[in-house]
RNA sequence: GGCCCCUUAGUCAAACGGCUAAGACGUCGCCCUCUCACGGCGAAGAUAUGGGUUCGAUUCCCGUAGGGGUCACCA
């Protein structure tokens, strides 16, 4: 076979060399060091957990050692493609701090356009380069096509592959396909022509030159020695459309774009056989792998399973609908991305995780499993660090979208909500009240709406209530310091006959019919609706005189 | 089914082959001059399993089990 003819044939169009790629993409020059790294989605949906978690890790490495960070768009399934969905990719992540160097960025009049000199970044516009590449590999004998009529292609087109391939017997179907390819391999030349003649299309295919038998040794940054089995599938490079399939793009684009870490989920690691043996057809240098564990979920039978796009928790939408901040979410995922990264920020609490040495050594290599409970605590933490003023920004924000009836009342008043976000803040050991901004309402709407929620817990003489909070109404001064006003309580409770003293009381419970808790409960029901709420004290000083008496005395008479 | 990856408490996780197997979240209890929160103290809770190498194994090797992934003209 004269593969050099088969090329010209196959490719007429084709007359640049790979030689001329690497003269029109030259190495990058960049510090000793710089990693450089990509986030490449296919752009079918919303960015997931899944997909925000490696975004990370190539960000880190990236910038943390003046590399760069770039998106690459692998558009090469028009089948599965979203509309928008590249645009809806760029913008989560750059909310989640994902800023990119270069790539498909979004331009100033809105839509997709590149920026740097190694593009284009859409796949799908980079077919004369691939093609490029698969004339030479052609030329050398090792690809070669395989016709299908358009009938075939439409039934193809028409099965459910997936359902299909679950329904099916292994072991015979292994055996069909290794006659299929081995008799797709002797295609003759005056089968090609006549083919070509025909305008039927073709898929390319790798010559496979692999033993399975045989073991290639390869070290992964996070699996760490890993003995990968020969590849000897032939697999398809081109599709019949003359777009090339993900390992093709991969080998092409990450060799021409200077990649120096691919970070991916470990789904991939059963088909990086057939990437070395691509990148050595190629003659590309490989870049160094790293395969992250995926995230994962309990299904309902209490097993692991891989977090999906359905479940609860994937999609990052989801997390601005339920209030989350984007610096929670960051931060929760460097917990679980460095296991030291908790010490760390305990040690230095202001610095932000940019500063943490991100270390891939640190990082695990089995799948771990979504945590609220310990999001919610990052969450807390975070929250309670920042300023009433980035509280109420924030919270304002979310509220306006999401509880606009609220979000309205939270931005006519910013001095007011400020005055309450800052209850407890800013000191050494802050409140941590909100771990989303879904609970600021039921944390503080009682500031602006009065609503009885809570009611008077126990057993206590409605007269002996109403006398409590009519004895405080009588001694009430919003002049007095917190210890005036706390004996003014006190004062109350001995009237009523409660004790005052919390220590006597637990001493000896039956002295007395109730205690100095019991009628803070009474008035904290009484002004906020509420059993639990902020300092009484200073919940009465904001919401001022004539509103704190109100609320009492609407209790007094509708108890 | 073949192949690949993984396995320390409910979860995330430390531990040159060497102290009584850290710590965090969650759970529970007690304390902290009003609840909640914060904080403090404390409790329960783990090396999947069987062999081997070794003076000694969570750590190294082999088997078993369990879990996950993958086997498309999808990525």
């Amino acid at each position: 076979m004269d593969y050099q003819k088969l090329a010209e044939l196959l490719f007429p169009g084709v007359t640049q060399t790979p030689a001329d790629m690497e003269a029109k993409f030259p190495p990058r020059n960049l510090p000793e060091g710089a990693k450089v790294t990509r986030f490449a989605p296919s752009p079918t949906g919303f960015v997931h957990f899944g997909g925000l978690f490696p975004t990370t890790i190539g960000e880190r490495l990236a910038h943390q050692s003046g590399g760069v960070l770039y998106l690459r768009i692998e558009d090469t399934d028009a089948k599965r493609e979203v509309d928008g969905a590249a645009e809806g990719l760029i913008k989560t992540l750059a909310h989640y701090g994902i800023h990119f160097d270069e790539g498909a960025v979004i331009g100033e009049d809105g839509n997709i356009c590149d920026k740097g000199i190694y593009g284009p970044y859409r796949q799908s516009q980079r077919g004369p380069i691939y093609h490029v590449y698969a004339k030479q590999l052609v030329s050398e004998g090792k690809a070669y096509p395989v016709f299908t009529t358009q009938e075939e292609l439409d039934a193809l087109n028409a099965v459910d592959k997936k359902a299909e391939i679950k329904a099916k017997d292994w072991h015979e179907d292994q055996t069909a396909q290794k006659e299929a390819m081995l008799k797709a391999r002797a295609i003759t030349m005056e089968e090609v022509e006549e083919n070509l003649k025909a305008g039927n299309p073709f898929v390319l295919r790798l010559l496979a030159d692999g033993d399975p038998e045989k073991k290639t040794p390869f070290t992964d940054l996070i699996k760490g020695k890993l003995e990968i089995p020969e590849n000897d599938e032939d697999f398809v490079l081109l599709k019949s459309d003359g777009i090339p399939t993900y390992h093709f793009a991969h080998a092409v684009d990450d060799h021409l774009m200077g990649t120096t870490h691919v970070i991916r989920g470990e789904e991939w690691l059963p088909s990086l056989a057939k990437h070395i043996m691509l990148f050595r057809y190629l003659g590309f240098r490989m870049p160094k792998y790293m395969h992250i564990a995926q995230i994962m979920r309990l299904d309902e039978n209490g097993n692991k399973k891989k977090l999906s796009k359905r479940d609860m928790g994937a999609n990052m939408d989801d997390y601005s609908r339920m209030g989350y901040a984007p610096a929670c979410v960051c931060e929760y995922i460097m917990t679980l991305l460095n296991s030291n990264y908790e010490e760390w920020h305990m040690q230095n609490a202001d610095k932000p995780y940019t500063d943490f040495p991100f270390n891939i050594k640190k990082m695990s290599s089995s799948g771990c499993l979504f945590d609220f409970n310990k999001l919610n605590d990052v969450s807390k933490n975070v929250i309670s660090r920042m300023s009433a003023d980035e509280v109420y920004e924030q919270a304002t924000a979310w509220a306006l979208e999401f509880d606009p009836e609220f979000g309205k009342k939270l931005a006519a008043t910013p001095d007011f909500a400020k005055t309450i976000f800052a209850i407890g803040r800013g000191g050494k050991k802050p409140r941590k009240d909100f771990a989303t901004w879904a609970d600021v309402k039921p944390y503080m709407g009682f500031f602006y709406d009065y609503e009885q929620i809570d009611t008077f817990a126990g057993e206590h003489d409605q007269e002996t209530v109403k006398k409590a909070l009519s004895l405080f109404l009588g001694s009430y001064d919003p002049a007095d310091d917190m210890n005036g006003w706390f004996e003014k309580v006190k004062a109350v409770a001995r009237e009523i006959g409660y004790c005052d003293d919390m220590k006597a009381y637990k001493a000896d419970p039956t002295a007395f019919p109730g205690n100095i808790a019991d009628v803070s409960m009474f008035l904290r029901v009484a002004v906020t609706g509420k059993l639990n709420a902020p300092d009484l004290y200073t919940v009465m000083q904001i919401l001022g005189e004539a509103e704190t008496r109100a609320r009492i005395e609407n209790m007094i008479q509708t108890i």
